[in-house]
DNA sequence: CTAATATCAGGACAACTGATATAT
DNA sequence: CATATATCAGTTTTCCTGATATTA
């Protein structure tokens, strides 16, 4: 096979993965410069939203799905804890595991959208995109999140 | 006004920056814990980037671009120098000034795109995207490319 | 006994802030 | 003197690895 020689796909695919990579990395940077929502990190976030999706989870697995440490994992989750988001139960069934879940508070921070309007990044995806560009990024963010994926 | 008072679009933003928050965490952990390429890290890649786009630029000029303070720069300057990726040389018109520069192994580096193929990024997105998928991604960071300007 | 979970301890890295020296 | 650049030093944050206890 001549898997070796140059393919445009290869290329082009190299091109957006470097594009990417820059890009993230800016926007991490801008996003952690600035409060933020109600002041958590891109980790908190990401398991305040998964528990909501996925509803309530023991640390390693949220972990496993965040491709995070479980070591990590419980410091991302012993902060949620102090910031009252989220509580943990312990697993009646297996006194190993304790079941992670949202609080009343953090439901409601997510309905009510409550820190949209101070939030950096939600003021600008409104300000600099159409809602028709809002749309087209929120499906390569599916796009993204199968990257993301094993 | 009733500016605040709850409008759609807000709710909307706040879902598609708090989607975007969380993925481009996880996307970074996956990136970082990878080898990647050529064993660069995100911000010294946007400068690679920088610098091909731009051309020769200042420390302090490459930190105002990428939204990151001169100290933080300097230090991924002086690691690319160490790779041998960028060099410097005083301005002679203005002695505080010292402008980088890509070096021609870099050049080469952009050119052939030669750890594509070692890539964990680049080779998952030739395998989970189709080339139109791969499009839209591109068009997205475009859009993600303006949230992070300003 | 083996596997999975949680947790404690220490470390690496990339960004930050503050302070200082030098050149314009 | 005021401004801009570069650099030294210390800190914080987020994640890591390694080791240990406990439970299934």
């Amino acid at each position: 096979m001549d898997k070796l020689s140059k393919h445009p796909e290869d290329t082009r695919a190299f091109a957006v993965a470097t594009e990417l990579r820059a890009t993230i990395g800016k926007i991490k940077r801008k996003v952690a410069g600035q409060g933020s929502a109600a002041d958590l990190t891109l980790s908190q976030i990401a398991v305040v939203l998964r528990l909501e999706q996925d509803g309530p989870l023991t640390t390693s697995g949220l972990a496993r799905l965040e491709s995070m440490r479980p070591q990590s994992m419980a410091s991302v989750v012993s902060a949620l804890e102090n910031a009252g988001l989220i509580s943990g139960t312990p697993d009646p069934t297996d006194g190993r595991q304790t079941l992670v879940s949202l609080t009343d508070t953090a439901r409601q921070w997510l309905r009510e959208g409550r820190a949209a309007r101070q939030d950096w990044l939600t003021r600008t995806i409104e300000t600099r995109l159409t809602p028709a560009e809002q749309e087209q990024l929120m499906t390569a963010i599916g796009l993204l999140k199968r990257l993301a994926e094993d």
